[in-house]
DNA sequence: CAAGATAATAGTAATGATTACTATTATTTA
DNA sequence: TAAATAATAGTAATCATTACTATTATCTTG
């Protein structure tokens, strides 16, 4: 993977900002620094990034988020502003920590595990 | 809500389903009943009975799967195969569950609680 | 350091899932 | 049973994302 300063800049665009900001949102931003910036090389960069792990993705309500934060953390995601927060809790008590202590009211709780299943296994 | 045989279909199939089936894989098992049936008919439904709580609705790869379990359960996706497991799990014991006793691998763990956050609940 | 190899780019067209629109049809309820 | 209106089929439009192509920038290696 080459660095050229439009990959630069958006890597350092996603590392410096915690909103976890859509494609398009970045796209805005980036044109600031470089106006002619194509779309589709914001895209290319974004799944390029993904792919080498340098930045997460996260979809919420349809749109794909990005998440310069690498380290293992959780989310909590306000259906009211749309704000995706990030939490950084112990799975023993991460319940009280959102409602007692960061007073958020949870509505609903989405929890999914990804990897490779029993059968997919087999037949390797 | 009127329940019309279109609607009456898209549920049926969604209930009597645990593969947690996309739009268009619906929208091609209900034409086997249905044949002249449109597609926006589909999504519109689909968006109908989920708001309405009928259904739920969740988002694994950019593509939104229907769930008609409604009960409380968490989710194994498998990268390789994409088949998305239902789970059904204590929280305390829910890792040693996935692994020793069903035998797959975690590669990740996607865990995003939803409500209404502090600020947004001192603006009402 | 220069030059070839090739990864990345800008700009544009295409895709694919979903939504909007409109005239017509079906369901409800009084 | 008939008026009120929700839902439909069919089609066009939208919106996020991806594909394509000729050109440009980055990397590597002699």
């Amino acid at each position: 993977m080459r660095y050229s300063k439009q990959r630069k800049e958006i890597l350092e665009i996603i590392k410096t900002t915690n909103s976890h900001p859509t494609a398009d949102w970045i796209y805005e931003r980036v044109r600031t620094q470089i106006p002619n910036i194509s779309l589709g090389t914001v895209y290319r960069n974004l799944r390029q990034l993904v792919d080498n792990d340098l930045i997460h993705a996260r979809t919420v309500n349809g749109m794909v988020h990005y998440d310069g934060n690498l380290g293992d953390h959780q989310h909590f995601y306000c259906t009211d502003c749309g704000i995706l927060y990030d939490l950084d809790l112990s799975l023993e008590d991460f319940v009280s920590e959102i409602t007692e202590n960061l007073g958020h009211v949870i509505h609903e709780c989405d929890l999914q595990f990804n990897g490779i299943c029993n059968s997919c296994q087999q037949e390797q």
